[in-house]
DNA sequence: CCCACGTCAAGAGCAGTGCTCTCTCTTTTG
DNA sequence: CAAAAGAGAGAGCACTGCTCTTGACGTGGG
């Protein structure tokens, strides 16, 4: 392991650095992002930033990656940070906070769950940080069904979809009952489409009182889980 | 009332032919629509499609009127097939065609709720059409407390959000409860959120039966809302 | 009947985009 | 210290939406 040399330090800052711009050009210009303009406002010419990103798409790409890792740790720690014990509160919380994030962040939210960008494939490396607030939600869910204090549904799947969902639980490595995972993704279903309603502008003018709307939609959900 | 000349019948038969391969571009090439190769494709110059619409966007309102008119042609269409007694079937059907829909114009539908363009603004006539499907089922929660056969909520709203929504039954001119229309709405939400995961997100690669799935998730939501 | 008016399409051109290639200058490395 | 590698600039290609001008054509009124 050698000290990293001036270059290599001074082009970790670049990165660093042309990723800002990006990101604010993101906030204020929306989705479309224009490599000349970041290029511009870093006081260099267009053809320089790619020596950092080989294509537009690339940093479109580190941005999604580091934009999924927001949400991820906003969602766990507002999780971690409400009483253990206390399920539902765990579950309010970590749908307020990816709430809370995303109309902080509002560019980037469009740009993990928008419509996709037509060229554009999301690399497998999104693929993980992804799942992040969902397994947290379902995590949730098997801390109750572990501790007793939560009652798996008593319904279970139908056959061919019951398979699907019972190689889902395997593949996420949690403990729960298919039918209670089912439930438990109609939530983040939920939490997804409240989020990009109020955010895209196609939820109600006539609800002033979002963050009321919000608590009682996601309550809802909490409910259908079955969280007391 | 006079006879349309040959030339105003002629340009009516250009638009409704720009409209076409506008949307056959859409489908294949995704949402980010060139007005340039529209015109090539019908053998022309792209300063001639000004003639007929005055901007870019222009042309995509007139795309995106017609696809929520399309959505909810579709949506009240499966209601009103369905038996009229049988509510939870007709919520069913009603999900049902939205979905089959969207997944036989994903860019259509990516049109209407995906991430918003940075610069478009929807006009307002786009409000009337974009809230059929939602009215269509919270139609069918009037007429099932209409007929008995639905029993509202027990609970009721809390005071902010029950002055909303109350508002909002209002303005629908349709007489349920708030406490019923939430629910309802959480329906939408999750109607809503339900199909853009399977047509944006990657979401759930490893569930192949996908039929089965979104029936299972919108009859927890028929549970949500009451309909036996 | 005929001509003026309004409509239409074409072409050039402007400012912008992502991206490639070359050329030069600086820093790192053997 | 010389060779190699990295970094930035600039020109250029093909593309975009959009504007303006120019010339041709169909249509309705005198």
């Amino acid at each position: 392991m050698v000290a990293p040399s001036l270059r290599a330090r001074v082009r970790a800052g670049m990165i660093e650095e042309i990723k800002t711009v990006a990101r604010r050009h993101l906030d204020t210009d929306g989705a479309n992002l224009s490599l000349r303009a970041v290029a511009r406002d870093l006081g260099m010419v267009s053809s320089a930033i790619y020596r950092y990103f080989p294509s537009r798409d690339d940093l479109l790409t580190a941005l999604i990656l580091e934009a999924y890792d927001a949400l991820g740790d906003a969602v766990e720690a507002a999780d971690a940070a409400a009483d253990q014990a206390d399920l539902r509160g765990r579950w309010l919380a970590a749908c307020r906070a990816a709430r809370a994030w995303a109309l902080a962040h509002p560019a980037e939210y469009a740009l993990l769950y928008g419509s996709p960008v037509p060229g554009y494939a999301a690399p497998d490396d999104t693929v993980a940080p992804a799942q992040r607030p969902p397994v947290t939600l379902v995590g949730i869910l098997r801390d109750g069904l572990a501790s007793g204090r939560l009652a798996p549904p008593d319904e279970d799947l139908p056959e061919p979809l019951r398979g699907d969902v019972a190689e889902l639980v395997g593949l996420l490595g949690m403990d729960v009952p298919p039918a209670l995972l089912a439930r438990g993704m109609a939530g983040w279903t939920q939490l997804f489409g409240l989020i990009s309603f109020e955010l895209f502008g196609r939820i109600n003018r006539a609800l002033p009182h979002r963050d009321e709307y919000f608590d009682h939609q996601i309550g809802l959900m909490a409910d259908l889980v079955g969280l007391p």
